[in-house]
Order: C-alpha cells, then structure tokens, then sequence
DNA sequence: CGCCAACTTGACGTTTACGTAAACGTAAAC
DNA sequence: GTTTACGTTTACGTAAACGTCAAGTTGGCG
C-alpha cells in the first residue's frame, strides 16, 4: 500500500481548496466502502458524470458530495430510480413558475413520504429500546453483569 | 365489491376478540395492499408460519400483526433476511443468562443501525424542507399563488 | 350435478443492483 | 523491457424479491 496520498492537489494559495479536490475511481470507492464497478453503474444509470480525461474518469468535490448522497439515499431504502429523480429535482430548470410549483409539489410529496419513514422509524426504535430495557433489568434482576463476557 | 368492510368485530363481549380474527389470504393482501404470492413468498422464506385447514392457510391476529412488522421494515429498507433476523431476535430462548446478553447486545447493534438511519433521514428532510422554503419564498416573491394549478 | 371463486403447489420469467471475468491501454517502478 | 498498478469497455452471471402462468383442489350455490 506505502501510503500512496494521491493529493493531486498542488500546494499553491489560490487553488487547492476542497472544492478543487479532484478523486480518482479508487479514491472514491475505498473512501465510501463500494467497489469501481459500483460507481462506473451509477453512471451507466445516470446518476453520476464525472469529466473525463481521455478514457479516464475524474470526480469533482461535487460528484463526490453527490456520491455521498446517492449512498444515504440507498441507506434510506431508495432505489436508485427513485434517488435518480429526486436528484434531477434538484437540478430541474427553475426559471417558469410552472415548473417552480412542480418543483414545490414534488418537494413536498417527498416529504410527507421522509416524514412517513420517520414515524415507522420512530415505532422501531421504540420497540427495540424496550427489548433493551427489559432485557438489562431482567439481567439486572438475575445479578448478571450485561456487558461480561461471560 | 359491496363495501366489505372489514369491522368484523362483534359486539359480543366474551369471545371473538380482535385477537381471536382469522384472515384468508386474500384479506391480508388486500388490506396490505400486497399479492397473495408476496405472502406466500415470505412463508418460504419463514417471515410468517399461519395455521392450516388441509391446505389453505388462515392467519392469526399475531400473523397479521407479525405481517405488518414485515412490511414496516421493509419500508425502512431492511431486506427479507434481515427482517428475519429482527423477527427472531424476538422469539430467541430467553432462559439463559448467555443468550439475554447476547439479545441486549444485538438489540443494541439494531438500534444504532436505526439510529444511523434516523440521522440519514433527518439529514434528508432538512434538505427537502430547505428545497420547500427556499421555492415557496421565490414563488411568493414572484407573487404567484404557489398552489394554483395554473 | 356442474360451475365458479378462492385456494393450492410448482416452475419459470423479470427487475434491480451490482459481481466477475476477459481483454485491453497506460504509466510508473524495477 | 517487463512487471505492477490502475484504468477502460463488453459481456455474462447472480441474488433478492417478487410476477406470471399452468394445472390441480376444494367449498359452496343454484
């Protein structure tokens, strides 16, 4: 491995901000635990465009921060189709107000269906947290040290 | 169709509890609004285990509820397998002062995982939320009437 | 009795989200 | 110069979660 820091970043003043960060596929991959090829599908699927270089793909802090979000999209229990769209709400042409109203609906169905997720996330919880406490107090009850390993 | 609907409880006091409802099928499909393959389905996969009549299966209270606890992870993004394990969390021997521990210990895991979730998905919200305020305000400056459908 | 509606068990098809392997280019390292 | 590392495309494979027949059974109804 011997280290290897790809900081492609020159050390110059004005440049090498963050936001100028440029990551290869490798990069990307090892730094969000998926694999090359999972990344090269998100792009078959269109939800990724990183520039290219020739034939080889370079991802900006933006594609890296969209990354990012297409993950805890599919944490979330999204398809990707669906995290497809939701991204392109993001980028949808706001300048008519009709499309500015759509964009409103959207947002919002959207959020009555977040909100929904958060309340069967809520009653889970609750659940498990009850297991565990009565768990501990049975364990308590009986002397039993809970976190022993044996 | 002929409204059917299902308030089958009798107004009797002494047996045919909510609890003592027995589903078809059908029933259950219908008021999940799933197939009755998809039930089946997670039979094979030993999600739920309703009594037989010869062959046709009848569903208890509990399968009902059981069936809806399923569907709820499944909401949250938990694959069939998973849910399995959850479920069997529940029902594992509890006598044995090694086997509690080690239900609180995954109770426990569970509980970060969803804990994990429930950071992802305030996360999301706010986005969209932020999406809500920042088009509504753009619409109200441009005075148009944001709920109009025209 | 015939017939329908609802149930059953296979068995194969489909979609999603990648894995895996082949065959190749490029560029630094030994 | 050739190995090593990383990149590429193309293409087929696969596991999960069902859908979709096909073919048979069962219970009630006119």
């Amino acid at each position: 491995m011997s280290a290897a820091a790809p900081s492609v970043v020159p050390a110059n003043s004005s440049a090498p901000r963050d936001t100028a960060r440029i990551y290869s596929i490798a990069e990307l991959a090892r730094e969000f635990g998926i694999t090359a090829r999972t990344i090269r599908f998100y792009e078959d699927e269109g939800l990724i465009k990183p520039r290219r270089q020739g034939l080889t793909r370079l991802y900006s802090a933006g594609d890296h921060t969209r990354l990012g979000w297409i993950l805890r999209g599919k944490r979330l229990g999204f398809s990707l189709a669906e995290i497809k769209e939701l991204l392109d709400l993001y980028h949808v042409d706001r300048t008519g107000n009709q499309q500015l109203r759509e964009l409103l609906r959207r947002s919002r169905l959207h959020i009555a269906e977040l909100e929904r997720r958060m309340r069967d996330l809520d009653a889970h919880i609750a659940e498990f947290r009850e297991v565990e406490t009565q768990v501990a107090a049975e364990l308590e009850a009986r002397g039993v040290d809970p976190e022993s390993d044996d």
